[in-house]
DNA sequence: GTCTATACATCGATAGAC
DNA sequence: GTCTATCGATGTATAGAC
C-alpha cells in the first residue's frame, strides 16, 4: 500500500520532469531549429540534469521526435475543431471567404505555429518520417474534410472537388510562406482579402 | 611585369580555392543545413586547409551568406530564362498548362532545387536577409513576369491578374511541397495533370 | 595565400553516488 | 529517478611557419 502509494508519488514526479522537459524542447527547438539546439540548454529551461533527459528520451532524437509529435497532436486537435459543420444552405462564397480569411489570420497572429512549420520543412530531408507525421495527421484531414464539403454543395458544382481543394489551400499556404515566413510582405506587400475574394470568385463563378 | 604576372598567377589560384569552396559548401550546406555542416568538411570535400576558408569568408556565416547568394544568382537566370515571350495568339489554357506542367516536372527531377527551398524556408527565422534576398531576386519576378502576361491576355479578363498569378504560383508550390518535399505522395497521391487541368480550368472558364 | 598545429568552447552521452 | 562530474569527440576560429 505504502509502496504503491510512494510508486505513483514518484511517478507524478517523473512524469511532470518529462513533461517540463517536452516543453523546454519544443521551446528550444522551435526557435533554433535541431542542429542548433544542446542538451544543455533544454536541461536547464526544464530545470533538470541532462542525465534526466536521456534517462527519459534515450537520445536527442528520440526527444526531438516525442516534441515534435507532441506539437501534430495538439494541432490535430485544432483540425478537428475547425470542423464547424458548415451549413449546406449558406452561400459557399461567403462560406469560403470565411474559412479563408479565419486561416490568415490565425496563422499570421500564431508566430509559434509558423516555427513548427517551418521546422517541419527545415528537417524534412533528414527527418522524413516526421514529415509524413505530419502529412497523415494535418495535411490529409484537412484536405479531406474541405473536399467533403466541396462534395456535399450542390451549388458548387466541381468537375474535381479534392483538386480544387489543393488549390485552395495551395494559394492559403504560399502566401502565408511568401508574406509572413519569408518576410516577402515588406517587400510585395498584398492585401488578405484581394487574395480571398479572387480565390473564392474563382472557385464559385459556376454556381447555379 | 613579371610581378604583375605573379599576382594575376596567384589571383587565379586564389580564386580558384575560393570556387572549391563555394562548391563544396554548397553541397554540404544543402544536405546537412547551416548548423550541422562543419567547416572541416568543408575544406575536405573542397580540399583546401581551415585556414583558407576563414581567410576568404571570414567565418561560417559569411560563407554561407556567400553560397546562398550563389545559389540565387544562379537560380535567377533560370527564371530570367523562362520567360519566353509567350504568344498572345496561342489559347491561353494551353500556354498555362504548359506553364504548369513544366514547373512541376522540373521540380520534381531536380532534388538540388528541392533542397535549396527546404534551407531557405529552414534558415528563413535565423536568416531573415537570405529569405528576402530569395523573394526579391526569384519570388517576385517570377510573379510580375507572369502578371505581365495575365495583363496582357485579353482573352482572360482577369479583374485580379496578380492575385490570379499568386493562387496559379499557391497551387504548384504547395503541391510540390506536399507530395516531394514533405514526402506525401506516398500518403496522398495525385496526379500532376489532375491538378493542372483543374487549376487552368478554373482561371480561364471566364474566356471570351 | 596557404598550410599545419593547436587553442578553447561546447557538444552528446554516460558513470557512479545517493 | 535524479543528480554531479566528467569523458571523448567535435565544433569554430586563429597563430605562426613558409
Amino acid at each position: 500500500m505504502t509502496q504503491i502509494k510512494t510508486k505513483n508519488s514518484e511517478r507524478s514526479k517523473s512524469e511532470a520532469k518529462a513533461e517540463a522537459i517536452l516543453r523546454a524542447g519544443m521551446q528550444e527547438f522551435l526557435k533554433h531549429g535541431y542542429a542548433a539546439t544542446s542538451m544543455d540548454k533544454i536541461a536547464k529551461a526544464a530545470r533538470v540534469s541532462k542525465a534526466t533527459i536521456y534517462s527519459h528520451f534515450g537520445d536527442k532524437e528520440g526527444l526531438f521526435n516525442a516534441v515534435i509529435q507532441d506539437l501534430v497532436k495538439d494541432k490535430f486537435q485544432t483540425v478537428i475543431g475547425l470542423q464547424t459543420p458548415q451549413s449546406l444552405a449558406k452561400d459557399p462564397k461567403i462560406v469560403l471567404s470565411e474559412i479563408a480569411s479565419r486561416m490568415l489570420d490565425n496563422t499570421q497572429r500564431d508566430r509559434t505555429f509558423q516555427d513548427f512549420i517551418r521546422i517541419i520543412i527545415g528537417e524534412s530531408g533528414r527527418f522524413p518520417e516526421i514529415a509524413q507525421a505530419y502529412v497523415r495527421n494535418l495535411s490529409k484531414p484537412g484536405i479531406e474534410t474541405l473536399t467533403q464539403y466541396f462534395k456535399a454543395h450542390p451549388k458548387l458544382k466541381l468537375e474535381d472537388p479534392e483538386a480544387t481543394v489543393r488549390v485552395m489551400i495551395g494559394t492559403l499556404v504560399y502566401f502565408l510562406m511568401l508574406q509572413e515566413m519569408l518576410h516577402g510582405k515588406d517587400i510585395l506587400p498584398f492585401e488578405n482579402e484581394r487574395l480571398v475574394n479572387t480565390l473564392t470568385d474563382l472557385i464559385t463563378q459556376h454556381q447555379q
